[in-house]
DNA sequence: CTGAAAGCGCTTACAG
DNA sequence: CTGAAAGCGCTTACAG
């Protein structure tokens, strides 16, 4: 049985009011007694219980992050950077998968809140419908979306400018020269599949360049994708001079689809993807690719939702930040 | 400010004990009452307070999970696992880092279980010194120690056989004929490192081939030293028959030094990595690697630490689990 | 089968 | 600057 705040008190032959306030730094207590009470602690090795703490003062020192799966490279970078800030602020993370909306209302992880195991929450996991957080909201829950926003209500969130980052990498492909252009896009899922659509034909459109439907094709952010695309465009011979892909998987699949067809890159076929993923810069050539800034993601949605918690009035802002674009081989 | 016991005892016409009994599913109830009870939980969506019943039982209900990185496929998949393990045992998953040894015992994280936070913990981050373990059994803290074991003292442990795992990586290369077979390891920090080396060298005494000090490089698990190590023997003329990676970052290292010279494989030269990370499917060719049982070890981690929890006398086990070959195009 | 009372280990007005 | 008392929201003997 640890130490607990009486035997601390005892042995500084003070009350655990004055404890308390050591404990908490308050500057209102004599410089003597605070020395004794800070011998105490550190010789019966004393730390506070959280639970008492946190049934007391009504908060954790916790926050929950949501998200739809272990396996994506950016959601896990997002997870990194938040437990690194969390760390820094002295508070945990406690991590909950929720595939889509349904899970999201339903599954076990409710509890998470609905039991005030947290002080708020951080949902990387698409939210489809807003009724959820109308839920959050009426019960009071801070939260911040990350890498998504609402359209119909005011939510804090911080996204990534994924138009802007579409366009980016198309114009990239439209200065090389190129004219035929294609794109292999995310699931309609995510907004950001969607918007990485829009830069990309607002680039093309910006300069003239026809939008072909053939060169359109609705992929998954995986490695197969992008391969069978490529593949299929070279089977019935027309493939394009430059292709963006939603992200680095895809990108992967084209390249290797290149390689084994031997289409030299990025001499006749250009490539840009999106992520930065760390093998981008590993593969032969280094791939093209749009950054997203995942750490300041992260680091700031713990910024936002602290700012939530502690002035519950805080104004619902959202931020987006802007992706860049890394040029290394598969583009000229 | 969330309804509490008390409103539901109220509205149920009962005490809070009783209420707390059905709350815990305790059969000592009337069955009518438990109907009012239940009745006034749902009208008045009614979730105990976790901070309250932690400090009255003693238990959070939440594991934490330490480990050194986010940046690894391999303890990203234990995650996982240990997510849905605790998932479906209706606990919490809190995740911290910590580098090393000397962050084990010095940083921020010793919160978690120094202040309660958490029933036990989890360790995936290499424990060097026993010292800590040792604080961890003096503080009674439930503990599994993941992907590694301790020589000097028990201590539970899941891990993987990697002798194994590295004697059968081996003896696939030894069977295609091979003589000159090379390994390219990673850290020294890692027990499971030399336990594939030792595999290694075990396989090639047992079928009396020679250990040649060129062919046994010290890596680090990362495509780098991969590609690296297999161009300086192309350079030097010395590339090997076959090729036993640490990981399978290695084996794309060495995959990708092998295209760019046009090594054919597995022809001219044979691959065989470790982990089974996504992308050995996905090249071309794909690479034949060793699977190690993420999910398992996650799984029974998990079990065993709560069994450790719920009978204190829980007695130290130690699992060792087996790898598995998977064979692809790398090998013959 | 039920409930009054005490306790878990903190913090927070409040009084001095 | 200090502390007695009450309270945070549960559970657990204990008595009936």
């Amino acid at each position: 049985m640890p130490v607990n705040i009486y035997d601390i008190a005892k042995k500084a032959g003070l009350s655990v009011v004055t404890v308390s306030r050591v404990i908490n730094n308050y500057p209102n207590v004599k410089k003597e007694n605070r020395m004794k009470v800070l011998a105490a602690m550190k010789e019966l090795d004393y730390k506070p219980n959280a639970a008492a703490r946190s049934l007391a003062i009504g908060k954790t020192g916790m926050i929950g992050l949501i998200l739809p799966t272990f396996g994506d490279f950016f959601l896990i970078q997002v997870m990194a950077s938040v437990e690194k800030a969390l760390k820094e602020a002295g508070m945990f993370l406690v991590v909950s998968t929720a595939v889509d909306n349904t899970d999201l209302a339903e599954s076990n992880y409710i509890r998470l809140y609905r039991e005030e195991r947290v002080d708020g929450i951080l949902i990387l996991t698409p939210v489809k419908d807003s009724g959820y957080l109308l839920e959050l909201k009426k019960r009071d829950i801070p939260y911040v979306l990350l890498d998504q926003y609402q359209f119909n209500m005011q939510a804090p969130s911080i996204t990534v400018d994924n138009f802007d980052g579409g366009y980016q990498a198309t114009s990239v492909l439209i200065k090389e020269g190129a004219q035929n252009i294609a794109h292999i896009s995310g699931p309609d899922f995510f907004e950001s599949s969607k918007e990485r659509v829009r830069g990309f034909v607002a680039a093309l459109s910006d300069n003239g360049i026809a939008v072909r439907e053939e060169y359109l094709i609705k992929g998954d952010f995986t490695f197969g994708c992008g391969y069978y695309a490529t593949k299929n465009w070279i089977d019935m011979g027309i493939l394009p001079d430059a292709i963006f892909a939603a992200d680095d998987n895809t990108a992967f699949g084209v390249l290797e689809a290149a390689k084994e067809f031997n289409i030299p890159v990025p001499q006749k076929l250009s490539i840009i993807g999106f992520d930065d993923h760390p093998f981008t810069s590993l593969l032969y050539p280094g791939i093209s690719t749009v950054r997203q800034p995942a750490e300041d993601m992260g680091k700031y949605g713990v910024e936002m939702l602290m700012e939530i918690i502690n002035q519950k009035n805080g104004r619902m802002n959202k931020i987006a930040l802007r992706p860049s674009v890394i040029l290394r081989g598969t583009t000229k």
